[in-house]
DNA sequence: CAAAATTATGGACATACATTCATTTTATGA
DNA sequence: TCATAAAATGAATGTATGTCCATAATTTTG
């Protein structure tokens, strides 16, 4: 009992900025972006006053190191899940659907983050930049997946049904991302997930069902 | 030029109170709801500090004022569009999904509003009551109107493809105004209103198509 | 026209805030 | 072991904030 079991008392410069920028998404999801202070964040990071201004130029630079993380953990978890993803086409779509629903990017937490940031965006450009979930690379990945499966199906207008497809199916998963946040006591993964994939399949019936991409996962998409 | 054409001098209490919310809402558009002080709200309304504790218990009550108003101005506009649309289930669904896309609804100010509302929601109950457009009413209506269709058709397992419908609906919808928060200088009405057509007419090829509704808006839904 | 009620003002106050910085503590390297 | 660098501290500062309230201006009532 003699040395407590308390944190090291010195930390590398990284491991501090880590730590406060932990702590400030802490406050954020605690006690709301507009009630988040450098009071709140040391001492939540259980680091002095002074900390802050060592290593971020000030608080606002705080808040969009926060923001700037967020955005790296959603993009890199995930990258990880698709790495383990098939490599047709229905397989990309479905990898992204899923894990976009999944606990690890979508939990409690990282929407009431992701919402507070998106509320203060328009008042702060830098804030904006990292604000957006799903954006071009992502867009064009599923798109590019789509205009396979689009022009595999040879239906008219290939093209355009792939953009749609794009389109509709960012906004359905931004939709569920909105109604997690504001009813996450009933929100339901799997329904969110079948109505997404209800779409897709009405749009591409031989490569899409309800449960996400057909069976066979890589099917040749060319075969009639 | 002896009187200038200023503002009348004394409002009645209901009038100012109107001043106060519609400046906090001003401000909350310009300079973000974390920066939205007393301050900023009476200069912006043209009246003197001590009004907003005159017409309001303190600074947070005024806040919930104006996202309560804001959720009635949302429903007011909504059901007034609503009672000039036809009474089929189809133009029902229709009428929700033009209007919840048109610009009274919808527009640069009206969605940093409700952003920076939803932001904040999870750290303000009483915001949050007022935080859900589309709720528990306008899901009941479309998931009606969407019973009927789905019973008209006949498929099987209608009342679950009419919730679904309704699920998607909504989240297509609640998607398109993320779209437009984010990306407002490349968002298009039209675009999003096809998708989401497009969508239903994939579950109900008989009542919509990429368009809205059929047209005839009173074809009788039970004939072959 | 006086009295009462309503609407409006802006200074005062304590508190909370972001930021600065002189100082101290701890780690590193010679 | 000591000098130097790195990491950490928290008191101090000035400003901005929400709230209160004594007072004033205006309207309404009797």
């Amino acid at each position: 009992m003699k040395s407590e079991d308390r944190q090291p008392r010195r930390y590398s410069s990284e491991e501090s900025r880590r730590l406060l920028i932990e702590a400030t998404l802490d406050s954020i999801v605690d006690v709301g972006f507009s009630n988040t202070s450098i009071s709140e964040i040391v001492t939540r990071a259980r680091l002095s006053r002074g900390m802050v201004h060592l290593y971020f130029d000030n608080k606002d630079a705080l808040l969009v190191a926060a923001a700037r993380h967020s955005a790296e953990v959603y993009y890199g978890t995930l990258s990880e899940q698709l790495k383990s993803a098939g490599s047709s086409p229905q397989a990309i779509v479905e990898t992204v659907v899923l894990s976009d629903l999944g606990e690890d990017l979508l939990n409690e937490r990282s929407i009431k983050i992701w919402f507070a940031f998106r509320g203060e965006a328009h008042a702060n450009t830098a804030i904006a930049q990292y604000s957006d979930t799903r954006d071009d690379y992502l867009r064009d990945l599923i798109f590019k997946a789509f205009g396979e499966i689009a022009a595999a199906q040879g239906a008219p207008e290939s093209e355009k049904v792939a953009r749609d497809a794009t389109h509709g199916t960012l906004a359905l998963l931004e939709g569920m991302w909105t109604d997690y946040l504001l009813h996450s006591d009933s929100f339901s993964r799997a329904s969110a997930a079948r109505i997404i994939f209800r779409f897709l399949s009405a749009l591409f019936p031989r490569y899409f069902n309800l449960n996400g991409a057909m069976s066979g996962k890589d099917l040749p998409c060319t075969s009639s």
